[in-house]
DNA sequence: AACTAGATCAACCGCGCATTA
DNA sequence: ATAATGCGCGGTTGATCTAGT
């Protein structure tokens, strides 16, 4: 049986007087209450019969408080497992089945700008959990960027730097390298498919984004830095954008890496970074950058 | 066929933030 | 202002599956 009595000498969970440690230790410890009464609750991998409870509850009454849920739901789970279940697995809009390429490309990206933000991440892949991409993450990508000399967490170029793991000194150069570790992804899975299908789609996207980079909203953005006014450069282009004036700080370094790049300076990687930043915005967003495209 | 090692992924946990009392 | 509570997040675990020997 999966996930069955703690360990209690190794598992920091047996700090609950539930598991059997004293009050008074529990309390020392300053360690927080359980979200539930634990005792008699069911746990490890969901029978059909609980999914169907569940399902049957939720589509008649919303899943309101998680916490009183399993009780009115007549669940033996505690709230925090069915909620878990519910958006991990049986929520309607769940896409199951293999990543496509375009969303694998779209992960790593994401990841290249957001970092660890398996939630921020997923909330751009539509039916996709953030508990499946981190395991997508942590169990394909992670070696797979190794692989091929990248570190998975910085998305550097280990070659670059020579052998060890030492930062690069500027935030431009890591960037590149950034930018760098998604292009050669995306290029070392394009090299490896033989087809036209999916060479096609990807000149497409190069042209669109070559005609943004070119266009007006193109050329405010690349001179943004040299807008002297109360604006950061990242709040501006962040206004340019998408209306907001609370960019993400990486942006911020984003920017600078683009600032200086001429259309002609600026390929394949630059176009993966370009890209990557309209992605982060929503679709609406890429049709105001359409609008003024020439 | 039996065993082993590595890969996969559902489910767990503690923590931090936001909200409520 | 503070404590309690609820929720969601990221990290980790371990049962199961699969491929290799």
């Amino acid at each position: 049986m999966r996930y069955g009595v703690p360990n209690l000498t190794s598992s920091p969970a047996c700090n609950s007087p539930i598991a059997g440690f004293p009050i008074q230790i529990y309390r020392e410890k300053m360690v927080r209450a359980p979200c539930c009464e634990k005792t008699g609750l069911k746990r490890g991998p969901w029978a059909q019969e609980e999914d169907d409870l569940l399902i049957d509850y939720i589509n008649k009454n919303g899943h309101g408080s998680w916490r009183s849920l399993p009780k009115l739901a007549g669940l033996l789970r505690c709230g925090k497992s069915c909620r878990l279940r519910w958006t991990n697995y049986l929520r309607p809009d769940i896409k199951r089945g293999p990543f496509t390429l375009e969303e694998e490309k779209l992960v790593i990206q994401l990841h290249a700008i957001l970092g660890n933000r398996w939630a921020a991440i997923a909330a751009q892949l539509p039916g996709r959990t953030d508990n499946e991409i981190k395991n997508l993450w942590n169990t394909h990508f992670r070696k797979r960027l190794m692989s091929i000399g990248i570190d998975p967490q910085t998305h550097e170029l280990y070659s670059l730097y020579g052998s060890s793991k030492r930062l690069p000194a500027s935030p431009s150069t890591r960037h590149m390298a950034q930018w760098e570790s998604a292009r050669l992804e995306a290029e070392a899975r394009l090299s490896m498919e033989s087809s036209s299908i999916l060479a096609s789609p990807k000149i497409t996207n190069t042209d669109h984004f070559l005609r943004v980079w070119q266009s007006e909203a193109g050329e405010c953005f690349r001179n943004i830095k040299r807008k002297p006014d109360c604006f950061s450069p990242a709040s501006q282009a962040s206004v340019l954008i998408s209306g907001t004036t609370e960019p993400d700080s990486r942006f911020e370094e984003a920017i600078t890496f683009y600032h200086g790049s001429s259309p002609s300076e600026v390929e394949d990687s630059s176009y993966t970074a370009l890209e990557s930043f309209f992605d982060f915005h929503d679709h609406n967003d890429m049709s105001f950058l359409e609008a003024h495209s020439n």
